[in-house]
DNA sequence: AGCTCGACCTGCACGC
DNA sequence: TGCGTGCAGGTCGAGC
């Protein structure tokens, strides 16, 4: 399910259940996600206060109170829940970990394929861990432009696909908005990703996908994400931004793009779907 | 070091 | 109805 959008959208529905609120209980009924919940997971958590839920890419992270951060990633098909305490939802399949919080909410992780997972680290780890050290930059920051877009892709002879799909290179995008921000940006997820790096047009072509992938994420984030099949919000409402897709999902439909006349054509690359105009992007 | 591909899981839509 | 196939919003790690 969740690419930055989604996980944004997570974190924010999460932020009064468990922002300066205490883990009253933790319950893990499987503890085999995509990897195993780390040792006494439940009693380390217990009693402890979440005093800060930030994102990077598509790792939730929050801050706990005692110097550490447990990191959360949805991988495919991860979803959380917010309920009442006293209004406490039955339990559904593949509900793996509660938290119940002092906020009276309780949150349930969900996921039936078991991509995600949940892993505890000491603060002062966050920038050397394995899983966070190689991270790219977050390409809603100001920082984040056609130039450091364009140095990112230096060298590289993988297909600009592949490029915007690598979390080393630019964090967060995934299948969806990937092919989104290439068409909007006009460029083909074909070309090779070290054609972004430059002067003159090159410099041009990284500057309209920087942007494009500001724009395209801007817009999701306010839709609430995009629900295919798992993604909820915390809240249990849809996300939007389905219906806004240009591409993704709509092979044989007219291009979006303004004057263009192309029709939105399905390839494979990287064994993964793309969905692109063969027209109008370049 | 960069790149490709298989593996990890479940559920669903499809065709026979 | 049942069964097989292929596909799905991710990403790690083996092998080149």
């Amino acid at each position: 399910m969740p690419e930055l959008p989604e996980v944004e959208t997570v974190r924010r529905g999460l932020l009064p259940a468990m922002l300066r609120a205490r883990f009253l209980a933790v319950s893990a009924r499987r503890e085999d996600l995509r990897w195993p919940l780390p040792p006494a997971f439940t009693a380390r958590l217990k009693g402890v206060t979440v005093e800060g839920l930030t994102r990077r890419g598509k790792y939730l992270l929050a801050e706990l109170s005692g110097g550490h951060i447990l990191i959360m990633h949805l991988g495919m098909s991860g979803s959380f829940r917010i309920s009442n305490g006293l209004d406490a939802a039955p339990e559904s399949a593949h509900d793996h970990v509660v938290f119940v919080m002092s906020s009276g909410a309780t949150v349930t992780f969900n996921d039936p394929r078991r991509f995600g997972f949940m892993l505890l680290i000491r603060s002062a780890e966050l920038r050397t861990h394995k899983l966070m050290r190689a991270i790219g930059p977050e390409p809603l920051d100001a920082s984040f432009d056609g130039a450091a877009l364009g140095r990112a892709c230096a060298g590289r002879t993988v297909s600009l696909k592949a490029a915007l799909s690598n979390q080393k290179i630019v964090a967060g995008l995934g299948n969806i908005y990937v092919c989104e921000a290439l068409n909007r940006a006009r460029l083909s997820p074909r070309r090779k990703a070290a054609t972004l790096d430059g002067r003159g047009a090159a410099s041009t072509r990284a500057a309209a996908l920087a942007a494009a992938i500001k724009a395209v994420l801007t817009d999701a984030i306010e839709a609430g994400g995009s629900s295919l099949r798992d993604h909820r919000r915390p809240d249990g409402e849809l996300g939007l931004f389905q219906h806004h897709f240009r591409v993704y999902d709509r092979a044989g439909a007219p291009c979006p793009n303004r004057g263009c006349t192309g029709r939105i054509r399905r390839i494979v690359q990287n064994g993964r779907s793309t969905f692109f105009c063969p027209v109008c992007q370049r």
